[in-house]
RNA sequence: GCCGGGGUGACAGAGCGGCUAAUGUGACCGACUGCAGAUCGGUUUCCUGGGGGUUCGACUCCCUCCCCCGGCACCA
């Protein structure tokens, strides 16, 4: 089915179509490594996971950047307040970044790009726009970019400048001719770490980096840049700006998706609020696969509201599609060929699907496709239930596995070898014989044992089937 | 003030110009059952923020008002 995307730009869906075949490009917004990891970062970059992934899962031959801000304000402040060096604290929190992006299962990103190995580009850029007459240079060294020189200013936040508010939230800072032009270069104050460049010593300002990373890896233009909602004025604003004004070349980006934020009790989540949610902590309480079915039971642009209570419920619901998954799992060790219910069980399989598909290729509707896989736990259990047959249990297996990877759930416990199969087949069919016998004692000892070890039971109409944890 | 996104059952949250308005959680009843677990069936609550319009028909499109969230110039 083909993608339809919403994009921030044009404010509609649109037909997905890459610029070059079906390569696809795609830029994300990556985070500046000077404190712990959060419950924001982590559903901006599950959702784009699950972008890249459902991509390539239709067979586009996608790129995933993301860049990684590691010289900062925020990074100096950090400095300053530590006495540690500037890459110590990106090394640090980087590192952490990427443990807890494991866990989460974000494994999509193809290259992280860190602005400090592009300062050549960014010079270079720099110096194209001064050249081009769309950048000044301020008497202390750091250099600006003029907004008015940009016709297209504001039409991707729709914001018209005399309707803006300067200051509304930070200091206008009073160099700038203007106070929308923002920074492209700024100089060095003593002490701070600094690169030299043709207006002295300084370091990047926060959006050039962006644009200088995604030229040097993919030119001029570009398919799909995301991000956090909270970016797109004026940091997205900023990258359109400079890359057309430096390149020519329009659109700079052909899709702009943004990602709702999370909440806490309907409040932003932050430090100064208290109700500031490192992944970390909430990996104490909950499992990486539960935090992640959280993160995609919401359309990515929607808000969420982190609250323990929303939590339990999502670690409720996602219990009961991993245990289908299980369920299937193990009746696939013991269902004869074929079953009462394999017509009933494939037409479902076929249909969730199909239907999987429809909901994920209309803006990656991933809550949407989530209820299709509930409709489908429901048809899988009463299919067995009724009797399955292992070729078109096989089926349904599959189909949990291809939805599985694109959603990044369903990870399968590491199976055992054959042998350990056989090994519990043969306690299990012990156990059956104490049961028969009404030795509820040892067959409850023998449950209780294999539970320990991660080996469930359950006594079903048709027999005992046992699962993996 | 301006820009963007929203207001749907107890809660969370989809959808679509007309099908009993998904799905999950919760609650209740039933089936299965040595116990446990899992599962299945059923019931429960919204006619979709207020008002107006377009239409044979709107939750869905348009206008207006109210309310909530985010942004407004270095926050994912």
């Amino acid at each position: 089915m083909a993608i339809r995307v919403y994009n921030s730009l044009t404010r509609r869906k649109e037909a997905f179509a890459p610029l070059h075949g079906n390569r696809v490009s795609m830029f994300v917004c990556g985070l500046t490594p000077q404190d712990e990891t959060h419950m924001g970062h982590a559903k901006t970059y599950v959702a784009f996971d699950v972008v890249a992934r459902y991509l390539r899962h239709k067979g586009f031959h996608v790129f995933y950047l993301q860049n990684v801000t590691d010289i900062e304000d925020r990074i100096i402040d950090k400095m300053k307040s530590t006495g540690r060096a500037w890459n110590d604290i990106v090394g640090q929190y980087f590192a952490e970044y990427l443990g807890v992006m494991a866990r989460l299962q974000c494994t999509s990103v193809d290259v992280y790009a860190f602005a400090t190995d592009y300062i050549d580009e960014i010079v270079e850029q720099i110096e194209g726009l001064i050249t081009k007459g769309h950048a000044y240079r301020a008497d202390d060294g750091s250099v600006y970019f003029d907004t008015t020189t940009f016709s297209g200013w504001g039409k991707l936040s729709g914001q018209k400048v005399e309707e803006l508010r300067p200051g509304a939230r930070v200091a206008v800072e009073e160099r700038k001719r203007h106070p929308a032009d923002f920074v492209l270069w700024r100089a060095q104050k003593p002490g701070e770490p600094a690169w030299d460049s043709p207006w002295g010593k300084g370091r990047p300002g926060w959006h050039i980096e962006d644009t200088a990373i995604t030229i040097r890896h993919f030119g001029p233009q570009y398919d799909l840049h995301g991000g956090a909602t909270e970016l797109l004025f004026p940091h997205h604003e900023a990258e359109i700006a400079q890359a057309e004004s430096y390149t020519g070349v329009t659109p700079f980006v052909k899709v702009w998706m943004h990602g709702g934020m999370v909440m806490v009790k309907g409040e932003e989540m932050h430090k100064s609020l208290g109700n500031y949610w490192p992944v970390t902590a909430a990996l104490k309480l909950y499992e990486p696969e539960v935090i992640r079915f959280f993160l995609v039971n919401v359309q990515y642009r929607g808000p969420i509201d982190f609250t323990p209570e929303l939590l339990d419920e999502a670690k409720r619901s996602y219990e009961r599609l991993r245990e289908t998954v299980r369920t299937v799992d193990a009746e696939r060790r013991r269902a004869p060929e074929s079953g009462k219910a394999d017509r009933e069980l494939r037409a479902a399989t076929k249909k969730a699907l199909a239907d999987f598909d429809a909901a994920m290729s209309d803006d990656f509707n991933t809550r949407e496709a989530i209820a299709v896989l509930f409709d489908f736990a429901r048809a899988a259990n009463k299919a067995i239930e009724t009797g399955a047959g292992r070729a078109a249990l096989d089926e349904t297996a599959a189909a949990f596995r291809t939805v599985g990877d694109i959603l990044g759930l369903f990870l399968t416990p590491a199976a055992g070898a054959d042998r350990v199969d056989g090994l519990v087949d043969v306690v299990v069919a012990l156990r059956e014989d104490a049961r028969k016998r009404k030795d509820f004692a040892a067959a409850d000892r023998i449950r209780d044992a294999l539970g320990a070890l991660g080996i469930v039971l359950e006594d079903t109409r048709d027999g005992v089937r046992w699962k993996r944890k």
